[in-house]
DNA sequence: CCCTCGACATTGTCAACCTT
DNA sequence: AAGGTTGACAATGTCGAGGG
């Protein structure tokens, strides 16, 4: 059944005749008569009594009339929802991104996007780094916002900010009295870093093996906040993000580790072949890079 | 006013060929 | 070998003229 026909026969119900309706359309009357008869050919029954000198739907006219009014609806409706979607108007964009990223910008982001693109759905994933790499490599998010990916695995990251890290000490500690603390100073410690093998955490790893240190790992978590609590209770000291650190717990405080001097890229990771929805993703990272300038 | 017919235009299908 | 392009042919759509 062509969509057309439906569309002709719609057109004719309404106006009554055939010459009418062949002049709304801009077809040739025998155009019409030509698609109903198709129609009524392919349906097995009359839809216009064409007897008197005023066509007049049957009674089968009338019940197709009613389907006919539905499906063009619905054929319009999807029509206009793709047209949304390819606009980047409507359906669904999924974030992952890392925690204390989650923690500065999010809450400002989601305003943004939300009063812009209220008929996108928005998920937000707090993931780790390494979990953010791969759940973008597995199309199970669309955009992800963490430390760089490994090269070769087909993503791209753009940069938006820099991160250095610092440590994180409860106040009554014995480093905390030094004017200056070197990575040396911690070789001692209960270290509390997160899960490997994240680039940040390779990068802390790094800086201790180029200085001919022993990098002994007290404790792998993989919650920042979890790591900032246990510094809190006295169980370890920990390097981390010094944007994980705006918000820092009673007693604890925030030091520079004088031969720690990384600079850790943090940025917008998404497919070298985006599959859907490019256009809701360089939304959200451009209201993403906004706040983090106006930050 | 609607239907039929013949001519022409457009669209779809398929096989052969080309490119990667 | 898979996928894309091209050309020939068939099917379908459209039109105007003319008839019932």
């Amino acid at each position: 059944m062509d969509l057309r026909h439906l569309q002709t026969f719609k057109v004719i119900a309404e106006a009554g005749s055939f010459v009418q309706a062949a002049e709304r359309l801009q077809y040739a009357q025998s155009t019409l008569t030509l698609q109903i008869q198709q129609l009524e050919a392919e349906l097995g029954i009359e839809l216009f009594d064409r007897r008197r000198r005023k066509i007049q739907l049957t009674a089968a006219g009338h019940t197709l009339l009613i389907h006919t009014q539905h499906i063009l609806n619905q054929v319009e409706q999807m029509q206009q929802d793709l047209s949304d979607l390819a606009a980047g108007e409507s359906g669904s964009l999924r974030v992952g991104m890392i925690e204390p990223i989650a923690r500065l910008y999010l809450i400002d982001v989601m305003h943004a996007f939300r009063e812009r693109y209220p008929r996108i759905r928005l998920t937000i994933e707090i993931l780790s780094t390494i979990r953010t790499h791969e759940q973008l490599t597995a199309n199970q998010i669309d955009l992800g916002i963490s430390t760089p990916p490994p090269a070769n695995v087909g993503l791209i990251f753009e940069p938006i900010l820099t991160e250095t890290p610092v440590l994180l000490l409860p106040k009554n500690h014995s480093l905390q009295q030094q004017d200056e603390i070197l990575l040396s100073d911690l070789c001692a410690e209960c270290l509390l870093l997160t899960e490997s093998p994240c680039a940040y955490r390779t990068a802390i790893e790094q800086a201790f093996m180029a200085r001919g240190l022993p990098l002994a790992i007290g404790i792998e978590i993989g919650s920042l906040e979890i790591i900032k609590q246990a510094v809190q209770q006295g169980v370890g000291v920990a390097i981390m993000p010094k944007i994980a650190t705006y918000h820092i717990p009673d007693d604890t405080v925030v030091r520079h580790v004088k031969d720690l001097n990384l600079h850790m890229p943090l940025g917008l990771i998404t497919r070298e072949v985006p599959l859907t929805q490019s256009k809701a993703v360089q939304a959200f990272s451009s209201l993403f890079k906004q706040a983090a300038a106006d930050a």
